[in-house]
DNA sequence: AAAATTATTGACTAAGCGGTCATTAGAATA
DNA sequence: TATTCTAATGACCGCTTAGTCAATAATTTT
């Protein structure tokens, strides 16, 4: 199933496309393009970091201009909040609803949550954007303090949640709630801003 | 001993100085003008980060104008590969001493490392090194394979003799060296990048 | 003390960037 | 087909900043 598919009906004339199924000439694509943008976007912010990823370079890789980002998203910042939330935020949301409903034994859960954190965000593309936040959060303070709050207070609440339901449950010791989440989760975000540091590639 | 001592003469007139000893009006000094440069561009690389630091601010904390900046180094990429050369090597080498001829027990062995890590680098302006790097290991690839060998190497590669020398002692069990080795130096190294993202105020 | 040397700099430029807007052209409607 | 609506854009603007250079002034030499 190719994206294209997805998001327009599929062409059936002979029309002229780019390697990813989108029409070489001009047209008009109101739904598809903010998904293509912030796509186009996550890649070139991991790359090159806040500061240094060009609003033109996006546009290009989008298969648009840069009026056009403009269009949809009314400045760098807010695409760049987009781009969180569409690669980090729904996917700490949609893991909550699954950590509320699981019903098997403590470790299996904590080992489920590192796994599906590696799997979905540190191993791949998105977690570039952890590395991106310790790069830039002096200088883009409002970045920083939405990270903050949108994504790490959140993920550390529901990592505390998974260790209180062990605790609860007798299955944990009763073991500092900070300092466990802080080792749990240190691990897994230095490997990751280890292996987009050194440019390990990233499927 | 002042730092104006080893690299001038005193002066013995009474004239107007800054608070780090050197005068305020225009002086010629080519064989200060270096070091004082470099201390400064790492204070501010090190602050905003390669893209975000300014030459005129280096120039400013230097005590000097931005055009001097351009006579003793040509470009800003230039500048930035001294501060990281004349920072890096020797801070390792004098730590590896220290940790390498000690006498009490692995445990003792291990908090020693640690701690001595943290206070001397860590949690000051040298840990700003390690987030420059992980930061900029993109743009100077030859630098984050410096880094690699002559730090990020020799370090995991003296953790793993600690915990050899545990184990071979008695004190530890026959653990996965590797990755308890990764598990110590990642929460370290995590807070650090941490804080140093974060800001948080160093000594 | 005058002249020569050269470290230092103020003022400038060229380039690059985020963001704007009047115009253009693809699609929907009649 | 003609008309309307609006997604898309090329051309532009104001601002920032790395880098340049002729002029300046602190030393050294005579």
């Amino acid at each position: 199933m190719t994206k294209q598919s997805l998001t327009m009906p599929p062409t059936s004339t002979i029309e002229p496309h780019d390697p990813l199924g989108r029409p070489l000439k001009r047209t008009r694509r109101k739904e598809a393009r903010p998904n293509e943008i912030v796509a186009a976007a996550l890649a070139v912010f991991v790359d090159k970091g806040f500061a240094g990823a060009r609003m033109d370079e996006i546009a290009k890789q989008a298969g648009v201009s840069k009026a056009t980002l403009f269009v949809y998203f009314p400045s760098k910042d807010d695409l760049f909040k987009a781009v969180v939330r569409t690669n980090i935020i729904d996917r700490l949301t949609a893991f909550q609803s699954t950590v509320a409903h699981f019903q098997g034994s403590s470790g299996d859960l904590i080992a489920l949550a590192m796994h599906k954190w590696w799997q979905e965000i540190g191993s791949t593309q998105a977690g570039g954007i952890s590395k991106l936040i310790i790069q830039e959060a002096k200088n883009f303070p409002e970045l920083a303090a939405f990270y903050q709050t949108e994504v790490m207070g959140p993920g550390l609440h529901l990592m505390q949640a998974i260790l209180k339901r062990g605790i609860a449950r007798g299955e944990l010791r009763d073991l500092d709630l900070t300092n466990t989440v802080m080792g749990i989760i240190s691990s897994l975000l230095f490997l990751c801003l280890w292996r987009q540091a050194m440019g390990v590639d990233n499927p």
